[in-house]
DNA sequence: AAATATATGTATCGATCGGTACGGAAAGAG
DNA sequence: CTCTTTCCGTACCGATCGATACATATATTT
């Protein structure tokens, strides 16, 4: 008994639709979206132009898809920092999870949520659009998280958990174009303490 | 007597070719490199490809042109804020200069030199090059005069100037990304001031 | 078995990409 | 004037763009 998962009818897929995703996060990533044509995304994931079309829509949705998988793979450690125990803290992992993340040998260099689309024709219109609020969402909950935090007492009352959720996403953006103009993780690193040796109240 | 600029010989060009210049630089800050294609352009520049290529030579020598042109126009800050009398005065200048750049209401928002290419496809790629060396070379010139500002005793004797130079760059690179993603001129000069609050030695 | 439903592979669509051939137009040189 | 040089406008090139039509293959359902 139980859910016991029934075949779904027809012709099963003859790929692994989450390896597939991976592989075009990774194109998407490497290349832009409007540098990531159908041929290089199908190439990597292995499939044709056909089964890309029936398993994922089109390309804008396969990029949106790709963007979930970021989030929840590489960028996972957005999620992972803000539930460090105190704000402090919840900042340095932040920038140091950016460090990791935009610096891994395995990957490519900088932030997909970054360098994917900043500027973009029509056609990339969309894709840049999804990109800016993603990343303000990712403003909006550090600013939460810091509201907390002044809430709770960890950061003093007249912090701007706003102001101060914006200045570590925008080094957190910087070290991802800096990544990706070739510095190392270990100069990023430094950069990241850096930027918090100025931390409010301590 | 003197040099008397003798005309040309042959049909005169009917266009300017600074205001065209100026015109396609615009263009690929708001579309990027891939972005902005040759009907934008010369559409733009309010000439015919066949003038566009006669007087700039293709795509790429456009853009190279025109990342010149944002050097001397709109990111002549940089230059201005290296003759600071003091380190921290060259910092501030600098990241001020960013962020009344990257948020000019008569400008598309953020900066040429970060968002026109990032990521890219082959067609881009040499434009996206050129654009990491144009900030290496930033990262270069900061590193240099932090360097003999600890040499006069202008910052502590042991500043590590390139990681001066990075930190600045990364936040400015940083604010670019933050302006293009929508955050107000007021938004990004909290964020300038607070990143200068850690300055050494004072 | 036949019927149905989904996936795959090929071959291609119209649109747009960056780039150009070619002929006419507008200037100086003789 | 004619000749030469350069610029401009049209019309077009092959390549690539994202997306699809169609036939075939492989599964479940009846």
């Amino acid at each position: 008994m139980g859910t016991q998962k029934k075949a779904p009818i027809g012709r099963p897929r003859g790929f692994d639709a989450d390896e597939a995703l991976e592989r075009a996060m990774r194109v998407f990533w490497e290349k832009g979206y409007e540098g990531a044509g159908l041929t290089d995304l199908t190439s990597a994931m292995g499939i044709t132009r056909t089964s890309m079309y029936a398993a994922f829509g089109n390309k804008e949705s396969l990029f949106r898809k790709a963007l979930e998988r970021y989030t929840e793979g590489p960028a996972s450690y957005t999620a992972r920092a803000l539930r460090e125990p105190t704000a402090r803290q919840v900042a340095a992992a932040f920038l140091d999870g950016s460090v990791r993340v935009t610096t891994r040998p395995d990957c490519p260099a900088g932030c997909l949520g970054v360098q994917a689309g900043l500027a973009a024709g029509n056609a990339g219109a969309n894709a840049r659009d999804t990109l800016a609020a993603w990343r303000n969402d990712g403003v909006d909950q550090l600013r939460d998280r810091f509201r907390r935090a002044v809430d709770e007492g960890d950061l003093p009352p007249d912090t701007d958990p706003g102001l101060l959720a914006r200045y570590i996403m925008t080094v957190a953006n910087g070290i991802a174009v800096q990544a990706v103009s070739g510095a190392t993780r270990d100069d990023l690193q430094h950069v990241a303490d850096m930027a918090l040796r100025n931390w409010p109240g301590a």
